[in-house]
DNA sequence: CTCCGACTTGACGCTCACGTCAACGTCAGG
DNA sequence: CCTGACGTTGACGTGAGCGTCAAGTCGGAG
C-alpha cells in the first residue's frame, strides 16, 4: 500500500504518517522512486499510534513502547515502564469518569430546571453507572 | 485568599489562574492596591476546570460549560452542547479502556517471556476487568 | 519607615503533533 | 510521450496552555 491509502484506512493524514516515520515510530519500505509502501499491518499500528496518543503519551514513549507490541520481548526496564504507563492510563481513566459523572450532574440538574417534558431518547444519563 | 495560596490548593501554577482569568474562567475580586482574591470556592472550581481541560475540551468550550455548573440554568442550546461533550468524553473513555486492555495483554504476554517468578503485588493486571 | 516576599502587567518562548505551501519527481493509463 | 493523480523533501506556520524573564507595586512584620 502507498501512503494515501494507509492513510485513509486509518483515519489520519499523509503529513501525520511521514511524521510517525521521522518519530520513527512507522517504517515503510521504499519503491525504486523513493515512494513508501507499507505493509498491511501498518494500518493497525498506526490506529494504536493513534490510541497511545490519546492516552496522553508523546513520541518519545510511544517509541519506547512500541516495539514491545511486535516482538513481545520485555527487559526489566521497560516491564516497570509499562507498569507505570498503565498507572498513569488507568489514573486518567478515573479522572475521565469523574468528569463525565460530573457532567452528567449538571445536566440532570438542569433537567429538573425545564418546564417542559424532553422525551429522552437513550442519551439522557441515568444515574448508578457500572463502567 | 490571595492567588498564590490558590495556586498551591488546586495544584496548578500561578500563570495558570492568570491565564484562567485572561480566557474569563476565573473571576477574582481585587485589593485596592490591585491584587487578586479568591472566594474559597475557586480552589474547586479550578480542580473542574483541569478535569475538562484534561476530559479534552478547549478553553472556549470550557468557558460555555462552566456558567451552567454554578446557577444549574440550560437553555436548549446548552443542554445538547452538554449532551455532545458527554458523548465525546465517554467516547474517549472507551477509547482509553480499550488502550489499557491492550497495554494489558502487552505486559501479560510479556510476563510469560519473562523467566524468573515475579511477584506480583497488586499491579500486575489481571484478566477480565469490570472498571 | 524599612524590608522582603508575594503580587502586578506585559511580552516573548516553548512544546508537540501536525497543517500548509513550494517546487519538484513517480507512475500507470491512453 | 503526455497527462494527471499521487508522492517526495524542506521549510515555515499554528494553536493551546502555559513557562519564564523583566521591571515595578503591595502589604504585613518588625
Amino acid at each position: 500500500m502507498r501512503i494515501g491509502e494507509v492513510a485513509e484506512r486509518a483515519g489520519v493524514s499523509v503529513r501525520a504518517l511521514r511524521y510517525y516515520e521521522e518519530q520513527g515510530l512507522l517504517a515503510a519500505y521504499r519503491s525504486p522512486g523513493g515512494q513508501r509502501h507499507y505493509a498491511p499491518e501498518a494500518v493497525e499500528r498506526v490506529r494504536f499510534i493513534q490510541n497511545l496518543y490519546a492516552a496522553g503519551l508523546g513520541s518519545k514513549a510511544v517509541l519506547q513502547i512500541l516495539p514491545c507490541m511486535e516482538h513481545g520481548i520485555l527487559t526489566q526496564e521497560m516491564h516497570e515502564r509499562l507498569l507505570a504507563e498503565r498507572a498513569r492510563v488507568q489514573a486518567q481513566l478515573e479522572e475521565l469518569i469523574a468528569t463525565r459523572d460530573k457532567l452528567d450532574l449538571v445536566i440532570r440538574s438542569g433537567q429538573a430546571h425545564r418546564s417542559g417534558a424532553t422525551a429522552s431518547r437513550g442519551s439522557v444519563p441515568e444515574a448508578g453507572h457500572v463502567t
